[in-house]
DNA sequence: AGTTAGCACTCGTTATGATTGAGTGCTAAC
DNA sequence: GTTAGCACTCAATCATAACGAGTGCTAACT
């Protein structure tokens, strides 16, 4: 059987009716509503095809169609045309994302509210990685007699403390003395070479504190492999209660269950997998894996600093979402996202990661 | 009317019975499961005058009845016993919390998901605050051309930084000397003194980098103030919806609403109003002033750091939630967080706030 | 006096059955 | 190929009745 014109044109109009009411639509709704010049007798006739190419199903006999899985997939694939954003949506966005906020958190907190807000779904955003960065100063500052903090700055300008422990600890200018031994070691060998003899060498100086030492590399490490893990920044999870779809509350309890549970939010997000750097990314219902969020469609993409993939975005709302729009707020978002962090990062405007 | 022993029986009865089920509770019933030697009518008779007392309160003409708010009230007051933890509440919480975790967040995080787990309500924990706090040592890290972190450590050897901006940066060198020039200063002088003539003339050897200078004292006040807001860390909050109060999906969307401001948390845990250090808290239903919440309790308190009272928990449940088990849990939780903490910060053992 | 058995009464909950109406599939005519 | 017409299905709605948990009151009993 052939998808032809007529078949995608109820097919759209079944995907929108249902989206907007979360009824199921009938054929004589589609000849009313949607002016296709058939009657809704032809129409029943092209539903019957399309239920039998997958695309709809029927909760029951008497009932009207409800997109399937592949319907959706099919809609969001090629049916689905990208819309300008609304005034009220450019307004609203252009008032929520400030672009001097000077802390990351903040940044990525008003950013899963603000979409959250205007699209009513529940958004994750994960902070900016900085996985692979490079560092560009590190400097130890006294804290205890056998304590002290390893200031680390990384190229992009963030700013990480990593406590170090040493049963012998140098004084204040000691400290200060060592840290420059350790920035000239790091800026002319590689992190893989601290044990070999050259870095030994460089650092003689100090060898009654090579305890201290290591601890160091170990926390400069951690940095540039960003061994702990990301925060993220979640919003508007209670707006899932406003979908009939979860108004028996044992689902909600479900999804919120998963909600609370960090794996579980960063595999939503694409876990591991590194999409393509700009695309939007969209799975539909049962196509994640969770069994909690089997009715769930995520809307996903990741933001950038310069070229790379430094974090994601996700927008979790039923099924039957609105794709349309989301994926064109996300879209802005992304655009916007990118510009501030260019300009916090790189352009050196501000970078707090302060705790 | 006098509330008799016997009155008092019915009344715990009433309110046990119905902590359990949720169900409003009859004379007969209570006959039948409570041992009071006395006939349903007698209870009628007694549960008559319960009600005109205000403790009690029927639905509707034929239901049983079910406590009021001031029912609770002298209930908790007045009627119940402290009761010791189960071996397998002991167990669990034994396991739950870890001494050796070493970042203050991970600590507060897991004593709100194991406080949610072992009650099945919703907890809301405050990081402990360091307000009031002295300041022990303060450097200057280089970042940027215009930029260096101000690395704050405290006498409890917390440590925040703070981005400085300013035009005018001497090198790395100038900024280690001016941070043990503003060391010196920060010993010898209070905090309000920093614009008097005796610490103009310390510092005017960095004349020219008063615009540094101020920034630099304006962190170190915003860290003995606390003037950047508390990280709060909830648990749970799924777990309220498994009770049939708010099985009504409207009710639980203006809880789940109030617990995504954090504002409301904050008013929520006690605000401003310094609660007596070591006791625990309960309110009642309607005696919180959030109209969300009426229907909610909550059973708060403060931990310590030494004799302090550093941050707060607080559990929300339902107005009919166990506040025998919770005040149990909730004081053998704030015990071993006080030691923790104790550990964590005053021995110097680990105390990494890194961001 | 206090206690209790008995009973009429209330009222939410549950079960039953009838009605409605949205929607379908099929057939026959256009 | 399209459409009007019609019989059929079935969830949702509604009214009614039956049920039962619970009460308050009265009168008898200790």
């Amino acid at each position: 059987m052939k998808l032809n014109e007529r078949k995608i044109k109820i097919l759209e109009a079944i995907i929108t009716d249902y989206i907007a009411t979360a009824e199921p639509v009938g054929s004589r709704t589609i000849a009313r509503k949607y002016d296709l010049g058939i009657s809704p007798a032809t129409i029943r006739n092209e539903m019957s095809d399309l239920e039998e190419m997958g695309f709809i199903e029927q909760p029951h006999t008497s009932a009207g169609r409800i997109p399937s899985q592949s319907g959706y997939r099919m809609y969001v694939d090629n049916m689905m045309h990208k819309r300008m954003l609304t005034d009220d949506e450019a307004e609203f966005l252009k008032n929520a994302i400030s672009f001097n906020v000077n802390r990351v958190e903040y940044l990525m907190q008003q950013t899963a509210k603000a979409l959250a807000m205007l699209t009513n779904y529940t958004t994750v955003v994960t902070e900016p990685k900085s996985s692979g960065v490079k560092i560009k100063h590190i400097q130890l500052v006294p804290v205890d007699k056998n304590t002290a903090a390893a200031v680390v700055v990384t190229e992009n300008n963030a700013i990480k403390n990593h406590i170090i422990k040493a049963k012998n600890m140098p004084d204040a200018d000691g400290l200060y003395r060592l840290s420059g031994k350790i920035n000239s070691v790091l800026e002319n060998y590689a992190l893989d070479d601290i044990n070999s003899d050259r870095v030994q060498e460089a650092l003689k100086e100090f060898a009654d504190y090579s305890e201290l030492i290591v601890n160091v590399f170990k926390a400069v490490i951690s940095t540039v492999r960003q061994e702990e893990d990301v925060h993220l920044y979640t919003s508007g999870v209670r707006n899932l209660l406003g979908f009939p779809e979860f108004s028996d509350v044992n689902k909600a309890k479900n999804i919120f269950q998963a909600f609370e549970e960090k794996d579980m939010l960063i595999t939503l997000l694409g876990g591991g997998e590194n999409t393509a750097a700009d695309k939007i990314e969209i799975v539909i219902g049962g196509e994640n894996k969770m069994e909690e969020l089997k009715d769930c469609s995520i809307v996903r993409a990741n933001y950038r600093y310069g070229k790379n993939s430094v974090g994601k975005i996700g927008i979790i709302g039923p099924t039957r979402m609105n794709y349309s729009q989301t994926v064109s707020v996300l879209d802005e978002i992304i655009r916007k996202l990118d510009t501030i962090i260019d300009a916090m990062l790189g352009g050196g405007e501000d970078g707090d990661h302060d705790g």
